[in-house]
DNA sequence: GTAAGTTTCAAACATGTGTTTACTTTGATT
DNA sequence: AATCAAAGTAAACACATGTTTGAAACTTAC
């Protein structure tokens, strides 16, 4: 298989523009058109789009979730943690996207938001059963880090903090836009992660009862 | 026209399907299917579809918007305000939407929600032009309460925060039912407000450089 | 009671979607 | 050069969607 096969293309054009628009909104000719390939090949190599899609986030996902496993290992056993430093330990992960493609980064988190949103089922359940140790030990790190807080809190927050993310990433480049040219502050993907991070573990710490 | 005529019913089943699953994945036949009036009448009545969406947001919009204004434009003429109180402003609008609906004040936050990830376009559109004075007196008020953040920031975490927000409204049935089974905590969506609050208030607030 | 206007209805229309088919081309192996 | 599986292709298929149509059924007013 070479460098440009008719796959690697498919991969290339589908994850740019399911990162753009969502996938429901990402038809299988718009797809083919800018691969500049045969409608039918998606089906060919892929079986369905519902693959299609998995294959494109299995790209990243199979890079990222073993390193963000390996470094909230690392946060565990360590004696003392704040919630700035469980963040934290997806920021080196994220930015080793980078050999995956160049824009990696924030297409993978686009891509993330696109999912949650666009599709309540069946992508949800592909990453919680491949990567859910993950999730398990970011649950431990979380929770090791914010003692003061209930499990049902602790609920409340993560889930608040996802929609965070998942929100201001699938929105990222409208965003960026506009910082752009309404404060000139020209700012990238780790620029926007920094930014994000103190907001999170702010809210995440928050005394609940105020 | 009586009270339960053609043009109610479409509208009540409309928005309770728009809730549940979206603008997109709620078709003109599942909601004359219950609404049990005959297909072409949405046309009839409506025009189209997206004139329906307009009609279903605005039924909330026309009663929420001038009570939030006027909630805003009393914590404006206060010296001092903090956070807490900005967002407090929206707490009792929101609630009055029970007179529109018994479930008015959730069904109208997961309508908000659904819009802004659904569609990029024409909803954002229709509210920022009918509504951009409410919008642009919370602006006041935040800025006014939270006097150490810059003009960026500011436009960042607001984002941030209206992620959180409609993702949580969004998907918020879902999550109410995980907290009944997990954690035996019976929340209404007035609980999820004031749960809300500090979260967003405390992330909002928190300090950029840390 | 009839005429005019409004509302309802079943059916069709136009379009966009993912998928499958039947066929041709390609490229390596013998 | 012949063979044959893999890859690519144009066309069609099956289906769901929003919308339109034209006639029937109602309602209102004189």
């Amino acid at each position: 298989m070479s460098i440009n096969s008719t796959k690697q293309k498919i991969l290339d054009a589908a994850e740019q523009l399911f990162a753009e628009r969502g996938f429901a909104d990402t038809s299988l000719r718009t797809i083919t058109g800018v691969a500049e390939v045969n409608l039918a090949s998606v089906n060919y190599h892929f079986g369905s789009k519902k693959e299609l899609i998995k294959a494109v986030m299995d790209r990243y996902l199979s890079v990222f979730m073993p390193a963000a496993e390996q470094a909230l290992l690392q946060q565990l056993a360590m004696p003392k943690g704040n919630l700035h430093q469980v963040f934290g330990c997806f920021v080196a992960p994220l930015m080793t996207l980078t050999r995956v493609h160049a824009r990696g980064p924030e297409v993978f988190l686009q891509l993330l938001g696109r999912g949650y949103i666009d599709n309540q089922g069946f992508l949800r359940w592909f990453i919680i059963n491949h990567y859910g140790s993950v999730l398990s030990h970011f649950n431990q790190a979380i929770q090791a880090a914010a003692p003061h807080l209930s499990a049902a809190d602790l609920f409340w927050r993560l889930h608040f903090t996802l929609g965070t993310l998942v929100f201001t990433m699938a929105s990222s480049d409208a965003l960026r836009d506009i910082a752009q040219t309404d404060f000139n502050e020209e700012i990238d993907i780790e620029g926007l992660v920094y930014k994000l991070i103190p907001y999170l573990a702010a809210g995440v710490a928050a005394n609940p009862t105020q």
